[in-house]
DNA sequence: GCGGCATTTGCACGCGCTTGCAAGGTTTGC
DNA sequence: GCAAACCTTGCAAGCGCGTGCAAATGCCGC
């Protein structure tokens, strides 16, 4: 294939009349090497265009660097937006990431966790899907560390980040309940993902707390066209309901279209909705949509963080997770307030 | 750090009754060994979770399958749209994308490229920021392929991917003289990237090619919240725009959610607004935007056709490019059609 | 001037893998 | 039946680097 020269330590160690190890030394931070070698290797390495192989260091180190994001619906805003906070706080700790979109088949997530093996990456986070419990114990066991977001998994051994989506789903009801609303409807996508699924049952178990019912109607993807819908569904009912929880601010979104634009159903007077997410949309004047902000820094920094800590503590891959609060953003969706 | 422990090829070779070399060449398409022996020596390695390390079958084969994405403002969805197919191009010809967030400081595509290098990456493809030329020069030298997309870069050695912006500015012209507007106005930000300065001195050409003048504004990043300032400037003036081509279909729907909102302006009725990039937003009920379509899984197949294309022909970095057309997607911001 | 110590340097080995080379085994053609 | 051709296989070298170990250097106090 194509001819890769790359610069070796070795020609920088000859020009610059010391070892190969001298240069080694030179790039390793606390190695035993002194200053004056040090700067002299650095030049000649500077001029000369040279860059330590981190290949082969990590095969020496036996640490890559390599943080692998194992994601789907890439360009969904709230993936692309926990990406960007997760990519910078990355780098921010001198770690790289490698990018495994699983859009494609069924199995992706294994695949994309093999893949993440043979580049001997540090550690994996996941953001979609749920991987097979044997390769998971394949990562642990090969020492590869391992985050779930999102992901609410009752296995042992990877990390865990997850919102309190039920306590959330309380709030919101006590606001829709506030606004006078008692027709109550949540509107979810066909996912099944734990976290959206746990915003659906909490919502319907606070209701059902008050006595009340929760109309629920799940449909395709999560997406905007879902939204539109769901609406469809849910506002051609003989009980039109008065509130809405959507899984999600696409959902949502979708959602206050069809009842704007197709049903002629003012928001919030006839209609209260809500969202989660806090997508950059939801602000936008067209919307001004009451919604969870998902704490995107405060996840991406202690995954991270949780990377830094060092070995697990119990060898036999403890449990540990953490469960983190949405903050209510209101605006303009929910009467009142 | 961790202990990381992976499965060797030794093992494999051991537990297998072959030598290490077998096992090697069972993992190598083509390679001479025969077919009992790569079968037994896969279902070994399928029982002991042996996974080839590609970071020491990237220092022997001097090709690591790894692609650099080097880009800023990740989570806004033309970029993340454009990431999405990327990645998956990247995946469906056997490489793994390394993704590099260059939005914090400033030299940091410089940065970008290094850690692209470090890793000997087999290209870097570039979609934010503009490299050092001296940077550019070093890849190249390395045998590091470089791709710009929507950079327009003079220099020669990188592949570069743009779109016709010119020409797209010609026709949107066209669509808002038939609209019967005379009184235009150019929406940018203050980015200077060289697609966007192509689509506003595009379309002020094909104005004052007819005779017309337009009012050129610009204003902070490509963003929404641009678009609403860019509408409180235009919007504003003696004599009010009646067509507006934004840069960006971001600033359109900031541009557009001003106009309505704030004052009051119907679209496409007082005002035609026309986009680009179409991202997702732009074909939603509340926007409707007419505008251009990237033709993002064309970009994503010819960079990627081009990674596999093998050797540059010339040596000295020959220069290298193709222009693509945007399509015109016709919604309901424009009178007519 | 010299022994003791701390610091710096070079040597050589190994990380896990690929691959040229030659040896061994099997097939084919005559 | 034998040589030539082919397919397989193992050996060993080497990819670029980190690091333990021992040698070399420099410094200090006496």
């Amino acid at each position: 294939m194509s001819q890769k020269v790359f610069v070796s330590a070795q020609e920088v160690a000859d020009r610059a009349g010391v070892s190969r190890s001298a240069v080694s030394r030179a790039f390793t931070p606390g190695a035993s090497v002194s200053p004056e070698t040090r700067r002299k290797v650095l030049e000649v390495a500077d001029a000369l265009g040279y860059h330590v192989n981190h290949l082969a260091r990590g095969l020496m180190r036996n640490e890559s660097g390599i943080v692998c994001l194992i994601v789907s619906d890439l360009a969904s805003p709230h993936r692309s937006g926990l990406i960007k906070v997760l990519t910078q706080e990355l780098q921010h700790s001198g770690k790289i990431a490698m990018l495994v979109n699983t859009d494609l088949s069924d199995g992706s997530v294994d695949l994309a966790l093999r893949q993440a093996i043979r580049y001997r990456a540090d550690a994996s986070i996941i953001l979609s899907g749920m991987p097979d419990k044997s390769i998971t114990q394949l990562c642990l066991k090969s020492g590869q560390r391992l985050i779930l977001i999102n992901r609410d998994d009752e296995q042992d051994g990877p990390f865990r980040i997850n919102l309190d989506d039920e306590e959330a789903a309380g709030r919101i009801l006590t606001a829709f309940l506030r606004a006078g609303c008692r027709k109550l409807a949540f509107a979810n996508s066909q996912a099944g993902t734990p976290s959206l699924m746990a915003r659906e049952s909490g919502f319907v178990a606070a209701a059902r707390a008050q006595g009340l019912d929760v109309v629920v109607e799940r449909y395709g993807w999560t997406s905007y066209e879902s939204g539109r819908v769901l609406a469809q569904r849910l506002l051609t009912r003989s009980q039109r309901p008065d509130a809405v929880f959507c899984a999600t601010d696409l959902l949502a979104c979708g959602f206050m279209d069809a009842a704007r634009h197709q049903f002629s159903i003012s928001v919030p007077q006839q209609l209260c909705v809500a969202g989660f997410d806090d997508i950059e949309h939801a602000s936008w004047a067209s919307y001004q949509l009451t919604t969870f902000a998902q704490p995107l820094t405060t996840i991406a920094r202690e995954a991270v963080s949780w990377l830094e800590s060092g070995p697990v503590a119990n060898p036999e891959g403890r449990a540990s997770a953490i469960r983190l609060h949405a903050d209510l953003v209101w605006r303009g969706t929910i009467r009142g307030g």
